[in-house]
RNA sequence: GGGCGGUUAGCUCAGCUGGUUAGAGCACCUGCCUUACAUGCAGGGGGUCACUGGUUCGAGUCCGGUACCGCCCA
């Protein structure tokens, strides 16, 4: 039988891309329709959609561990749902990454010697789309890697010309609502990309920084002072004016007079605003409206016009001396705190902690930029989807209200985040001073101002070209994410995809992006469509290192989830962190030398799947390691090797060629039944709640312990049967269970359930052991199994007994030291018919696991022998002559010690009046039978430790 | 300052509506290459559930407070 050999391991780099391949083939990703409309599948035709739409990755971006876990997740669902019967639909795509990608081929440009200026913003994006067509594809490919199941016929990208049309229209709907709006207001910027960023966009960190204080000196007696407190002395060059409480007597006198600006000689007033803190510093505070978004408002209800002194890219610009122009900002700190120093006017500088924000793309600290910009008035969105999440306004305050929530978040408290955002809204500025992306379509007029938006070049622009020049801002890349749900779909068109879609059934993504993402595709969803975009959000945790640090490139700490796919030589290991650089470099590379000096293997997509998806709790994060992902191969090797033993056994029973009709099912097989019954129930009630955790640790201890542990070890003796119809009817049950087994794995490990498939039904057919119809030929075809009646909780009890026998017998064997390859004989004393029935009737195996010759049944303990006490059976061995008798006193001593605590506990409990009157007669029962139990086991323990002391003599 | 979480075995985490002895995986110790699997098998040690007060017949679980940690927003 060498060609029915089944291989140690799944070859999982042989076997993935066939298996992916042979999906792609079978149109298994697809919905009941093709994107062209053609009919696929017919028995989804009239079936319930289940919807899900890639939160799309960044176009420029490589795959790292969080998508890999958020995309695991989503292949989890829509494979569950697929095979439950839904028409199943995961539509995937990217976004252009306005920012990101502008600066890859910028980059490119540069490398080249080619300033993208000079090119001209045509040919730029010109060249950034030749990038795409050749890169844009790379991270899809990596999603297919890890085997996820989208419909790659629907792919989408935010800048197709459907999508563009979506932007388009949303801009001018929004626009015409009045919900959009131009203005001169102080703006996040980033001086690398030169673009204005949202709040959003800016990560704010808390860092050392210093606090300056400086003489501003009074024009009227220069040698008096106002001395303000400033963290940035640079954009002194812009202060207006100098601002102090007006309850702060200490400057009372000086309100209204005028000061000397250094270094600028400039004339400024002293005046008043609450902006001012009397604590902080020495409580008089610059006015620099172009440079802070606090100064900014200070300078509005004073009525002072804010003096912008940078360039876009953060260097001093002709506003400030000469001698400071084309400086870059910090420097020009530098030098301006020399200066002021060589003057004098340098009265103190104490370190001072404060928040740095930073671009998220750039990493670079951002500046504040007094521009142009076009903003999206969020309040009025707000409102409605807090009222579509179940919320009332009372009191100026949201809450609950008796309505029902349009949307489930999971895990449930990040409801309460998301309502408090809500709660406290901002306008978002959406335009970008870069050329990637979707120009706003507004038109200005050159010499009136007037503004025009439309969807189109407008007539009057069309009939008068040189008056009128389009704005040359391009829109924020989340103004077009947050029309994702419905622009994938096909809005604003109301296609046949979009009315069968649309509103999809969950979104899964980083929670991170709660407010960047979520919040808005709400808000687009209910402005444009008046449906929330789905039912339920799952958001889960951020992925760390095995130190609970967050993995990023910078860090050097990231795990490539192709490198746990594939595997990588040292060297490759190494290379993350060397380019990072991080402080912590050489313990990291320490590290990787230490517990990988010969690499790291690989373990294929269904183990890093596996390991992600076990990882997953509530917590804050997931942790992640080498070391875990080797867990989830072993586990993936268990099931290939526990199902292999199945399928060779059903191979070799098709060659005997016999004809036997299987025998009935026993206990022991109803036993494995109700074990599947319950994996099943838990499976499915962790899917359906989104606790992904829960799912894998039952599917876990069902497949090693239930499966492998005990039903296979069982079946040993019966498949080795001359009895073929005892054969076939083990090999029944063992392979409808797996069969279930494997259809319940397939969502989280869909490659080695699939392989194992295509040898497992063929080989079942062929025996003629299915139940009912045959199952399709493709496993991600096949149906999930159906929960029928509840588990049979009456065998799980009575093989339980068995269990704990069989356990016990191995305890005491190890206890005295007695090996596994010797064959002992046991006396069982049962203590209930149902005991001995169960006993008796699986001696056989009984005697296979525990390894006896014999099980003698016996009414009472013999003189010398070793015993254990259980609630349904007393076990005697005659281990006496292994045993260390003194050994064997001290564990019997302390298995009475056990029981007499337990019993003074619950003699306690029994003993207290209130218990008895009060708690629920069950529970009192339930107590009493357990303390007469221990009761019992006690003077049986006393016994045998007299009976023993008295045989050591 | 505001909001949201967390604190259970050496590590990472489960413990649903309060109810006999608080679980798992990893790590650790002992013994096994027993023909599905050494990526394995059998056995074992290890926890006053952060602290504190309360509710209750009964609290890891519910409520209040304290301490510490984390995340988000100002």
């Amino acid at each position: 039988m060498s060609d029915r050999a089944f291989p140690k391991r799944f070859d999982y780099k042989e076997a993935e891309d066939r298996l992916y391949q042979r999906w792609r083939d079978a149109h298994a990703f697809q919905p009941a329709y093709g994107a062209d409309g053609a009919l696929l599948h017919p028995e989804r035709k009239d079936a319930q959609p289940y919807v899900i739409v890639i939160p799309p990755p960044n176009v420029t971006g490589r795959l790292h561990m969080g998508h890999a876990l958020n995309n695991t997740i989503q292949d989890v669902l829509i494979r569950y749902k697929r095979m439950d019967g839904f028409d199943a639909l995961w539509v995937p795509g990217t976004d252009h990454a306005g920012i990101a990608t502008q600066t890859v081929v910028k980059k490119q440009l540069d490398a080249q010697g080619i300033d993208y200026r000079e090119l001209g913003r045509e040919e730029t994006v010109k060249r950034i789309w030749e990038w795409k067509h050749e890169y844009g594809d790379e991270i899809l490919k990596q999603l297919q890697r890890i085997g996820c199941s989208c419909d790659w016929t629907r792919t989408r990208f935010t800048m197709d010309e459907g999508l563009n049309l979506a932007v388009r229209h949303a801009f001018v709907s929004l626009y015409e609502q009045g919900l959009i709006y131009r203005g001169k207001r102080i703006v996040n910027w980033c001086p690398v990309d030169r673009t204005a960023l949202s709040d959003d966009e800016v990560e704010k960190e808390d860092a050392p920084g210093k606090m300056y204080d400086i003489r501003y000196p009074l024009e009227e007696d220069p040698s008096k002072f106002v001395t303000v407190s400033t963290t940035r002395p640079e954009t002194l060059f812009g202060d207006v004016a100098v601002a102090v409480h007006p309850d702060d007597e200490r400057y009372k006198d000086f309100v209204g007079k005028t000061l000397i600006l250094p270094l600028q000689e400039r004339r400024i007033p002293v005046i008043t605003d609450e902006h001012a803190d009397p604590e902080l510093g020495t409580g008089c505070v610059k006015i620099t409206p172009a440079h802070d978004p606090n100064d900014f408002e200070v300078g509005q209800r004073a009525g002072l016009e804010g003096i912008n002194v940078m360039h876009e890219d953060a260097t001093m610009n002709d506003v400030v001396p000469e001698r400071y122009r084309g400086l870059e900002r910090y420097a020009a700190r530098k030098k301006a705190l020399e200066e002021l120093e060589e003057k004098g006017l340098l009265a103190d500088v104490r370190d001072h902690r404060m928040a740095v924000g930073k671009s998220y793309r750039s990493k670079v600290p951002i500046e504040f930029r007094l521009s142009d910009q076009w903003f999206v008035k969020m309040e009025p969105l707000a409102r409605k989807a807090l009222e579509a999440s179940g919320y009332e306004l009372r009191d100026g305050e949201w809450v609950r209200g008796a309505g029902e929530s349009g949307i489930g978040f999971h895990p449930q408290h990040h409801e309460k985040v998301y309502v408090h955002w809500l709660s406290n809204i901002r306008d978002w500025c959406i335009s970008r001073q870069i050329w990637w992306g979707h120009r706003i379509p507004a038109w200005y007029h050159s010499e009136t101002g007037e503004t025009l938006v439309a969807m189109e070049t407008p007539e009057r622009v069309a009939a008068e070209p040189g008056a009128w020049h389009q704005e040359s801002d391009v829109l924020d890349t989340w103004f077009s994410s947050w029309l994702w749900p419905l622009s994938t779909l096909g809005w604003p068109e109301q296609t046949d995809d979009f009315k069968r879609y649309y509103p999809t059934s969950v979104l899964s993504t980083a929670k991170d992006i709660l407010f960047f993402w979520v919040a808005r595709m709400n808000f687009a969803g209910l402005l444009f469509e008046d449906k929330l975009p789905y039912h339920d959000v799952y958001l889960h945790s951020t992925v760390t290192d095995d130190r609970g640090i967050t993995m990023s490139k910078s860090k050097g700490n990231g795990i490539d989830p192709l490198t746990v796919i594939d595997g990588a030589s040292v060297e490759d290991l190494k290379r993350p962190v060397m380019e990072a650089r991080p402080t912590n470099m050489k313990e990291l590379l320490k590290r990787i030398e230490k517990n990988f000096p010969d690499g790291f293997p690989g373990v294929g997509a269904d183990a890093m799947r596996w390991t992600l998806v076990y990882s997953i709790t509530e917590g804050e994060r997931v942790r992640l390691s080498f070391a875990r992902f080797t867990e989830g191969r072993n586990f993936i090797t268990k099931l290939w090797n526990g199902a292999g033993r199945v399928i060779t056994a059903l191979e070799e029973e098709l060659e005997r060629g016999e004809q036997a009709a299987p025998a009935e099912p026993t206990d022991r097989d109803r036993w494995l039944m109700a074990r599947r019954d319950h994996a099943l129930v838990e499976t499915r009630k962790g899917l359906d709640r989104y606790d992904f955790g829960h799912m894998a640790s039952e599917l876990y201890h069902f497949v090693w312990d239930d499966f492998c542990s005990w039903a296979l070890e069982l079946s040993k003796p019966r498949l080795a049967s001359d009895d073929a119809a005892e054969r076939r009817g083990t090999l029944q049950v063992l392979g409808r269970v797996l069969a279930d087994t494997l259809r319940m794995l397939h969502p989280v490990v869909p490659f080695v359930t699939e392989e194992l498939w295509l040898r497992l039904r063929p080989a079942m057919s062929g025996l003629g052991l299915w139940e009912g119809d045959e199952p399709r030929e493709m496993l991600a075809l096949d149906r999930f199994p159906a929960t029928g009646a509840a588990p049979d909780a009456a065998i799980q009890e009575r093989f339980a007994i068995l269990q704990r026998l069989v356990v016990a017998v191995r305890q005491l064997r190890a206890s005295s030291n007695v090996k596994d390859n010797l064959s002992i004989t046991v006396q069982v004393k049962p203590l209930a018919d149902e005991a001995r029935q169960i006993i008796e009737q699986s001696q056989e195996p009984l005697c296979f696991l525990a390894r006896l010759d014999t099980i003698e049944f016996v009414d009472e303990r013999s003189p010398g022998m070793i015993s254990h006490f259980d609630k349904a059976f007393e076990l005697y061995i005659d281990l006496g002559k292994y045993v260390d008798l003194d050994e064997e006193l001290e564990r019997l001593g302390k298995a009475a010690d056990k029981s007499r605590k337990l019993l003074d506990a619950m003699e306690k409990k029994l003993g207290n009046a209130n218990f008895i009157e009060r708690a629920p007669a069950e529970k009192v029962a339930e107590a009493k039978a357990a303390a007469e139990s221990e009761r019992e086991k006690i003077t049986k323990l006393e016994t045998t430790i007299d009976d023993l002391k008295a045989a050591r003599g």
